[in-house]
DNA sequence: AATTATTTTTAGGTTTGTCTAAATTATTAT
DNA sequence: ATAATAATTTAGACAAACCTAAAAATAATT
């Protein structure tokens, strides 16, 4: 296992989820995502280049190579594994964990890991629902279907949150919506394709049509 | 809460647990107990002691000051707390569980800290027996009796261990004793203070004056 | 196509924490 | 008391990771 820096491992997890979202990395994006400056970005770059962990071209952007994926994978493994620890053993919310995690995720010990992962009965999910690779750094992702997509009297179990922006996850704990919720949906208006949706304990809630594309469920 | 860099916070450790061994900490110990030359040790004390940590005399040597011993207390709860958190939680042996620490200490999130104090019930030692400062700082600390000062026919309870070495836990670990054992001595040598002791299952073994000195008794 | 605007890189600088080599102060031994 | 030795500090440098301002390359607009 070769050992990367704080900033390194930010690096290369920021690039990982940036590719996932949309392919070749800019670097103004990363700059953006990592809150620092575009000439920074392109230093660090050019480090990780040469370290063979991304595919670097000037004026074009960059994207992971085998090496630095697995790097990345491997620190989004910590970084759930400590979210889901924070979140079952200790009791924090789900908006807590993340920023919490963020530091966590940076000890890199193995042998740690693995017995976290086993301690907390190897669990495939995340607090929000994002699939954990294992130690192997395999990620069974299943596939996405949104609560938009549901129409009236069907009913979903909550996987996984799309947006996990701290404005979302407040307005999903005020709806009483969290991973494994179970969710009927109500009445669905055709003008905005809003909802109405009702919630295990009874709970009513109204969801936008922005809201509800951004939980994913299955049957 | 004044947040520290890792650099300072081992300084700030280190200082502590010299000056607790034996007062004012001398600039090469330091660099010796922290594997860096010691240039590099005056640079850090000048900086900590513009920060009102240290108070640092040059040529002489430094010592903690309130806000520095503050640091440095809450740097120790994390670290026996983390300790005990793998050797309670997660399985890891005593050996093991101070290297992996060290890193974890670094996190200075209170709330985490806190969080794990609760989750694993408010212990009072580590798993070598030192006692955990709680979230005020305090620190109970029984007093030391070594088990070298008991005679014949005696029984006790292995409450701390002195020399935490590897080369220490390991032989500790060989002759079966750990925090908790029940201990009687067999048999004691006038001529080097040696002695044959009973632990729980039957098990005897033979101690030199050196060990038994370094593992602490109640009754 | 030429100009403007945006993105990215280069150049030069800063801070943190480290280092080595040389100078200084303190301690020990003669 | 003085010389030799040991401990400590100063001076000057270096790498990592960041910064700002200016230059260069790419993209968008007229």
């Amino acid at each position: 296992m070769i050992r990367f820096s704080i900033a390194e491992e930010n690096y290369l997890k920021t690039i990982y989820h940036l590719q996932n979202a949309s392919g070749i990395v800019a670097t103004n994006d990363l700059a953006a995502a990592l809150h620092t400056a575009p000439a920074s970005v392109t230093d660090m770059l050019k480090k990780l280049s040469k370290k063979g962990l991304v595919s670097y071209k000037a004026y074009y952007g960059c994207t992971l190579t085998e090496a630095g994926e697995e790097g990345a994978v491997s620190i989004v493994r910590r970084h759930r594994l400590w979210e889901y620890f924070l979140s079952q053993k200790l009791g924090f919310s789900w908006e807590e964990v993340h920023e919490v995690a963020e530091e966590l995720e940076h000890i890199s010990n193995e042998k740690l890991i693995d017995k976290l992962d086993a301690f907390l009965g190897f669990p495939r999910t995340d607090p929000h629902g994002d699939p954990i690779p294992d130690a192997k750094g395999k990620i069974i992702q299943t596939k996405q279907v949104s609560l938009a997509t549901l129409s009236e009297k069907q009913v979903a179990i909550v996987t996984q949150i799309g947006n996990q922006s701290p404005e979302v996850l407040e307005m999903l704990d005020e709806k009483n919506i969290s991973i494994g919720s179970r969710i009927q949906v109500i009445k669905k208006y055709a003008f905005d394709e809003s909802m109405e949706v009702r919630t295990d304990n009874k709970h009513q809630s109204y969801l936008t049509k922005e809201l509800s594309q951004n939980i994913f469920i299955k049957n």
